[in-house]
DNA sequence: CGTTCCATTGATGTATATCAAATAACGTGG
DNA sequence: CCACGTTATTTGATATACATCAATGGAACG
């Protein structure tokens, strides 16, 4: 999908002309869109990191993280964002906006059926979610959710094992669905059991097979 | 989108050419499809009532329950099936085989179109899911179940006061992430609270307001 | 009319929330 | 660059909702 949308230029030569994109910095707290706006842009992370979260009356709930050179609200094209989406932490994002998605669709039909296999891929994205809520201990949804964060860190070519876990403790407790406080305890417990290396928001997964029992089989 | 699928012969007339459909009677147990398997068809529920469920290790998670009108598989299309779907009370089932889908897309763009629409509201429904998940009481997530249940019998014509559910106590319970036999004390509390009447699997809705004051304030 | 399956009810244990305090990290202005 | 105030994190003590286990009760079904 990055493909389609930042290269072959010889082969589309006019598809770049149909989206604007545009790079600028981001601070920490600022918002990439909020939910119920009507769709404009697809938002790259260049550098920084996202949350994304619905506010459901007094508490946020957390929806996802996005890593740097993950892609952000495609799944509201056609229609509105469904969450909120801020800066966790300064960094840069490139902004496509989508002037004309209908007669892009028109033109390059292979852009509508690369919308269709990523808007399942984040269904996927969400039955994930699920199952760290619900039925998992606090340390499987920990593990699990450090493994994936790791894994997807990895897949973007930054390093998967020493990295800066960005967001604060209560987010991480908002999206598994935990108090901030067991999060705490259950960093504590990795940490003794020789699973990780934490200190304030840097990590260094010391024992991955170990993890991935404890994200699997519990304890 | 089922009115895509039905109807409009005259302004597409090849287009049922496109998709077998066979109806045919389906017992409960009766699998429509299973996780894994390539996608093939969607199917349309006549009668009957129907559960998705992955399996993880021993316990079932399910995923959702569908009901008459409702159209299930569609967010497959072009991969495989991810979940599996069974019959939890005999029906009749609707078979809709796509042949040649890439074709169709071809000849009829705007079936593209309804694909993303839909496949995004899956994604509400996931989100849903994860609503009821985690962080909500008991209570909370089954006075919820109801009224969700309630407001889809009621969209396709259904008596959504009184009405039979269906799945098994043990289904809701996998369903919403609890113990059967907190399913079980919840639907007491809500007969002792006079919201609800139930008998077995008959469920009379007697205190509508009450319920979405559980299902959202808790208690 | 028993057999089987499903639902309810009770007793108990435990993971995690909650509340509160102590500590550490962080930013800001002097 | 340091001292201070502010915010984030850790840690402890307690309460509680729910799971689990087990027994009972009832409906469906041959």
């Amino acid at each position: 999908m990055l493909a389609l949308l930042e290269s072959n230029p010889e082969s589309s030569p006019e598809l770049s002309e149909k989206i604007l994109t545009k790079k600028r910095p981001c601070i920490a707290g600022e918002w990439l869109f909020q939910a119920g706006q009507p769709f404009t842009s697809v938002f790259a992370i260049k550098s920084g990191a996202v949350k994304s979260y619905c506010t459901l009356g007094d508490r946020q709930q957390i929806i996802g993280f996005h890593l740097p050179g993950e892609l952000l609200g495609l799944d509201a094209v056609g229609t509105t964002y469904r969450a909120t989406a801020e800066m966790v932490e300064n960094g840069s994002i490139c902004e496509l906006s989508f002037d004309n998605l209908a007669q892009l669709n028109q033109q390059y039909p292979a852009f509508q059926e690369q919308l269709i296999k990523l808007t399942s891929q984040q269904i996927l994205v969400e039955q994930r979610q699920s199952l760290l809520s619900s039925r998992r201990s606090a340390e499987e949804r920990l593990a699990a959710f450090i493994l994936d964060y790791s894994n997807r860190l990895s897949i973007r070519g930054f390093d998967g094992t020493h990295f800066r876990l960005v967001m604060a403790r209560q987010d991480i407790a908002d999206y598994l669905g935990l108090a901030e406080a067991t999060v705490s305890r259950a960093i504590q417990r990795f940490k003794r059991g020789d699973l990780l290396k934490v200190s304030g928001k840097s990590v260094e997964i010391l024992d991955r097979k170990g993890l991935e029992r404890v994200a699997t089989e519990g304890l």
